[in-house]
DNA sequence: ATGACTGCAAAATATTTGCATATTC
DNA sequence: GAATATGCAAATATTTTGCAGTCAT
């Protein structure tokens, strides 16, 4: 990731977001993590360097996001969202051993069709579950 | 629908649970409904018939369920948990107007891969996003 | 009577809302 | 200074946990 904080600038204002402080640590954080937080983990990493933001600026910020598919919401453990900086579509994969979210690059003929059955698609979402090359590396030791 | 009270009786014993009233009712409700139920609509349907029935127990059974995969775990909108009578793998669309998670068929050549870049996979869930047929129609109206 | 199952109440977790204050153009 | 954004506190929604009572073998 190469994407500095003026670039982020530029995406907001492009998007019709005013480019506010908080706004801009919010999706730095995410971007930058490379990782698939909660607005509960945005939150608990900016407020050691910025003490007076709140978990509603954190909602906000993220609701007003997804509607802008500046990030992509990942429903995956079903009791909590992670967001995803938006890049290009990819799979998932949950692992039940370490429960971490990793990406998987697959190829899938799905990923571009605009139309299924009368249905009118706007994206697709996949993600395996299973256990993580690290996870069955460490079982196979034993 | 063809399976009863007494096969899914059998498929509880077949699994090592023991098919108390409480279990077969809610397994009942999740494959007779024929939609995606949360554990809280699987609740409000039961109380009528069975007013004693408590949500504890229906969390408890589902999460054996889901143990056992009898049930798949539907995990699209993020906030709640929705449970699928697994038939055979198959795809869902969220209709982004009425809301409404339907079951759509895709081929899809990830479906039974048991490997992909040194991860283990248990099974696949996608799930795309778009206006459902019906909405399409309401829409193409005015 | 032993072990598993059920269900109430309370806790834990995740998210939303109302409203007053603060910030920005 | 009007409009928008922020943040506190309280409310809501979903799920889990502790524990006591119940049921079946």
């Amino acid at each position: 990731m190469i994407t500095n904080s003026v670039e982020l600038k530029k995406i907001l204002s492009s998007k019709g977001i005013k480019p506010t402080y908080q706004r801009l640590k919010i999706l730095e954080c995410i971007q930058g993590s490379g990782k698939h937080l909660t607005a509960d983990s945005v939150y608990r990493v900016l407020v050691k360097e910025l003490p007076t933001i709140s978990k509603t600026t954190v909602y906000n910020t993220l609701k007003a996001f997804l509607k802008k598919e500046i990030l992509v919401p990942l429903t995956i453990t079903g009791t909590e969202v992670r967001f995803d900086y938006n890049t290009h579509p990819h799979h998932h994969l949950l692992c039940e051993k370490c429960g971490r979210i990793i990406d998987v690059n697959v190829l899938c003929p799905n990923l571009h069709r605009k139309e299924i059955s009368g249905h009118c698609i706007h994206e697709l979402h996949g993600y395996f579950r299973g256990v993580c090359s690290d996870c069955m590396k460490k079982l196979s030791k034993h």
